[in-house]
DNA sequence: AAACCTTCCAACCGCACATGT
DNA sequence: GACATGTGCGGTTGGAAGGTT
């Protein structure tokens, strides 16, 4: 199938923007909203193809993006994100607030050069050996279930995003769907020490609120496991833990009760993470 | 001061997927 | 199910800015 251009693109503008064509994209933007990109031109009064100015709202003219320089948290954010997710710009920039564009320049012009002049393979994140191959080291279980992890809360973080759309005026904290038990577990302490890669120290208060939440993970699974939602349970294999995110129920009552405790196993395996620690020096 | 080189980043392009008809 | 259209994403490019010779 020929895909038919996304525009026609006789006569329309390319290049840099000038402040005029900003406004006029805001000014559209606030009047009729963001989407329906194709008719955005024309109801704008811009010479611009419709992609070229969902492009330039994404990432120069929309609220709330993230701008200046990148700190060395940040970097090392990015390098253990393109770790686990590869260059999945756009999920590794909803992590840190900024742009794809970002994130994907700072990978190819600043991150990879650096990784690679330490020797380390950009692609795979393991030491290149003196014959130029690639050296692989055990991958710790650990690093499999953040794999893991981090694909079920992109997907739980998705449908966060679609079902807030309506209120941004949400402070990020409150935003939070306290349907979605993956995101509450994952804004908690626990998923706090699996984000920053620090050793959490679990309180007993702490303690009871992750027991908390496990009790309600199991109430929802005894009583909404027809729901969506997204839950953990063991492979066969008994390497790690395999996500399942399904509409359906997934496994019997007595997995169930396993599952839920999985998942903050889970976390707990996580305490200890700090692949990328190695790293620090040179970022900082 | 000028030429050249390197770095950075905004923007473009094409592909893939989702959704509508 | 087939096709058309819209949208999002990642790869790439071109030019401006800064640095070096």
């Amino acid at each position: 199938m020929v895909r038919a251009p996304c525009c026609e693109k006789k006569g329309l503008k390319k290049g840099p923007w000038t402040p005029e064509e900003d406004a006029l994209l805001i000014d559209n933007i606030n009047k009729n909203g963001s989407g329906g990109w194709r008719s955005v031109p024309q109801l704008a009064g811009l010479k611009r193809c419709g992609k070229s100015c969902r492009l330039r709202w994404v990432n120069y003219l929309r609220p709330n993006i993230k701008r200046g320089p990148f700190t060395p948290e940040e970097e090392k954010l990015v390098i253990q994100l393109h770790a686990i997710l590869g260059n999945r710009w756009a999920a590794i920039a909803a992590q840190l607030g900024r742009t794809d564009n970002e994130i994907k320049n700072l990978w190819n012009t600043n991150l990879k050069k650096r990784l690679l002049s330490m020797g380390i393979n950009p692609q795979t994140h393991e030491p290149n050996s003196l014959d130029g191959s690639t050296k692989r080291l055990p991958r710790s279980p650990s690093t499999r279930h953040m794999a893991q992890w981090e694909n079920a809360r992109l997907e739980a973080e998705a449908r966060h995003s679609t079902e807030s759309s309506a209120s941004l005026q949400v402070k990020p904290h409150e935003q939070i769907n306290t349907t979605d038990y993956f995101l509450r577990l994952w804004h908690s302490e626990v998923g706090e020490s699996f984000r920053t890669g620090k050793p959490a120290c679990f309180s007993p208060v702490s303690q009871a609120s992750v027991s908390g939440t496990t009790n309600e993970i199991r109430v929802k699974l005894e009583h909404e496991a027809d729901t969506d939602f997204s839950c953990a349970t063991r492979s066969d294999d008994g390497e790690g833990v395999t996500f399942y995110n399904g509409v359906t129920k997934q496994s019997s009552p007595s997995e169930m009760e396993d599952s839920s405790d999985t998942v903050l196993h889970l976390f707990f395996d996580f305490r200890g993470y700090n692949d990328m620690s190695f790293l620090e020096d040179q970022i900082d």
